[in-house]
DNA sequence: ATACTCGGAGAACGGTTGTTTACTGAATGG
DNA sequence: CCATTCAGTAAACAACCGTTCTCCGAGTAT
């Protein structure tokens, strides 16, 4: 079944990732809609035309930058919410995951949360295409919960997309405070998660 | 006091706001990091060297843009938070407020959801500082309604955030969607809303 | 061993960019 | 009325851009 790659496909393959790699790091302080095609081959040490036999163009890139960077998160939100404990723990838990993940990896979410809203039409689709169903794997995880009895989907849904908005914005904010304000970022984040939850136990007590 | 402009100090507001408009429309369908000097020029039907004569760089064209398009929003929110009704009606009366807002002038408010995590720092900067004040004047509206007792001033602030970063979100959403989604996200903005509203009143009931 | 595939190199293309320098002419103020 | 200010112009600069075309040489399959 693992047909082994030919050694011709796997060095294809590894100045694509090398293309997607430099990018990313050029990413970090500019937007996509302003980086240049022979800018990443100038990084990448290819010559320009080079670009062409992996991507159409820089629009391209992106798309495959958008699902390298969140394909690799699937399931890692179901897991969290899976685990026990009781609902401020786990809100601690989301919290902390998401800060070392952004504190590891943080060009990954810088690219995410400033294209976004980009000026590039594709990648916005992309990654909104992404969120929603990251929105609907935590809406999904949030109705095994016995606190979900007697929500109906499209509130869950709801539920979950704000749950990974707030995500979003977290990491954003952790981006934009640097190590020194991560405390406070992480203390906010954490008490508007918990204003949420309130809301939630509280939801169906309304009309 | 009113001194009244000199023929010439009116006609250099003047250019100058026609390359601020140009450039807004530009940046409808690209973000500012891709939006060159020249572009704007052009399109008011200028010398490019005019635009020195106005700004240093597209990068102070786009700080200058964020205080004209969030300058003029200040007090709004205070002037709705400060209407009677319950809370059903006022929470309607906010979104549909933002709703004719961004389908007024969906321009300015795009240029906002793009660069607030764009490629252009100090642009970025200028947009917090907004949002931040914005943030305030909402926690302040807030502190002074009856439903606000027993809170303190970081939980305020905390929940006026809250409302800044939702409001954001949702005219982004209504400008992703478009006319016919106009509805749907409406939908969901309410009910979003509605849950923070209800966390908000069991908020001071957890330790 | 031979023919073929194909990732990458190289050169050239027309076009655009930001910025500088020197200049014009109308509004301004004494 | 006359000297000065100054918004806008015109030309030129070197640097960069995306894209096309042609070619090479190593990997591949027969």
């Amino acid at each position: 079944m693992s047909h082994t790659l030919g050694i011709r496909q796997a060095q294809k393959l590894k100045t694509r990732q090398a293309l997607l790699d430099a990018a990313l790091r050029l990413l970090e302080h500019q937007s996509l809609s302003s980086l240049g095609l022979r800018e990443v081959t100038r990084a990448v040490g290819v010559a320009p035309t080079a670009f062409y036999r992996h991507f159409d163009g820089t629009a391209a890139l992106g798309v495959a930058l958008v699902e390298q960077t969140l394909g690799s998160l699937h399931g890692m939100i179901g897991a969290i919410l899976a685990e026990t404990g009781d609902s401020e723990e786990r809100l601690d838990r989301s919290v902390g995951l998401i800060s070392r993940h952004v504190t590891a990896q943080p060009a990954h979410f810088r690219f995410i949360a400033r294209e976004q809203h980009g000026g590039v039409g594709a990648v916005r689709e992309a990654i909104a295409a992404q969120l929603r169903l990251f929105a609907e794997e935590v809406a999904a995880a949030l109705a095994a919960e016995p606190e979900s009895a007697g929500w109906d989907a499209e509130d869950l849904l709801m539920l979950g997309g704000l749950y990974v908005d707030h995500m979003v914005l977290t990491a954003s904010a952790l981006l934009d405070a640097g190590p020194d304000g991560e405390q406070e970022v992480v203390r906010v984040a954490r008490r508007r998660l918990r204003l949420v939850t309130v809301g939630r136990a509280h939801w169906l007590d309304a009309p």
